[in-house]
DNA sequence: TGTAGCATGTAAGCCGTTACATGATTGA
DNA sequence: TCAATCATGTAACGGCTTACATGCTACA
């Protein structure tokens, strides 16, 4: 017994940071779309470049995932809002709910520089985990800034934000591992020798 | 008073994967460099496709970096091994010690489909979830050996891998730090309603 | 008055992937 | 004998980046 298959073309992943930002119902710019994936998906998807965007939805806008409206107003000042089109929502709840898994891609500067130590000087090396260590420490201030925001708007009675809040939850827990690793691994290098 | 910087011009990551790996002493074909990238630098730098390697081993040898040699012998199997120039080996310090800090990049999607799960079936993205939960058992398991086997060497007297060993640890707190974040995730999703 | 931020793009180029192609060796 | 693994590549293509280019607006 053989399982008919839906056609399984995906669209690019960054095509679903997009999608996924216009779905929590706000018209945005480009330029916005940019400014709220530094803000919240980069601590789980490294946000694309600017340019990037801007061709991203121009392909969704082709293919009729979102629509483009200009918001200019009053002022002269360009402003082109993009929102959600019901086969925008669609092809998101198709991804959301179809595509297979996939596992997460890590590309780890630090852990790699300190994997290839024997070539390094013991000194630089302390310095690069050290400030490895006061980025993962960053990023968690941040974090916890946004969750205690998020979690204050899902205990007001508003669910919008409540998954983004389990992400929150999420990378707080995952940079915490990142943090702690750097820390036992600066232990180590500071105790040898 | 200004600082004379050198001239910062950096190879490709994945050259360094390369020249890394070739930094423990051994000749190795391009096969073998794509199985000992599976099987350690995977953990912290995604693996790059085997014609990217055969690539970056064609760039570093017209560079000098590495050597080429015909190591086909008696049989007639083709067998044409890599190995470290003095001249990769230099290049390979200056990076470690010279590149500036670079955080991690990270691409998560179990995360980020969370992140949208406002838009997906609950039952779904719980399945998504557990699947990541299993797969980041499954990396702990690997590493874990991997640890060990390393744990072994240096403690026995071999330095070679002693930095290898430090990373296999660092392995383990961060990725128990995702498998953590997951089982929360989903106490939460299966609590919830 | 001038700088930082808002806002929108184009062009060039490389990294890296998937698909395609080939063939030998080892072991079940 | 047949499949998996070892081994080496080429071709096409796409995603994403950096650099370049432009101009308005708010505010210090």
């Amino acid at each position: 017994m053989s399982v008919k298959r839906e056609s399984e073309n995906w669209l690019p992943s960054t095509s679903y940071v997009v999608l996924g930002l216009l779905s929590f119902g706000t018209r945005l710019t480009g330029y916005e779309i940019r400014q709220w994936a530094l803000e919240s998906t980069r601590f789980f998807w490294a946000a694309p470049a600017m340019s990037q965007i801007y061709r991203e939805l121009e392909r969704l806008q082709t293919r009729g995932l979102v629509d483009e409206r200009d918001d200019s107003g009053e002022h002269d000042r360009a402003r082109k809002t993009f929102g959600l089109t019901p086969s925008g929502l669609a092809e998101l709840q198709r991804w959301v709910n179809g595509a297979p898994f996939e596992p997460p891609t890590i590309r780890h500067a630090a852990a790699f520089r300190l994997f290839v130590g024997h070539v390094g000087d013991r000194a630089r090396l302390i310095e690069l985990v050290e400030e490895h260590q006061a980025w993962a420490s960053e990023m968690l201030t941040d974090l916890g800034q946004i969750h205690d925001d998020l979690r204050a708007g899902t205990a007001a009675g508003d669910d919008t934000f409540r998954y983004a809040e389990m992400v929150a939850q999420w990378g707080l827990t995952f940079y915490g591992g990142d943090e702690q690793a750097s820390n036992d691994a600066l232990a180590r290098l500071e105790d040898d020798r």
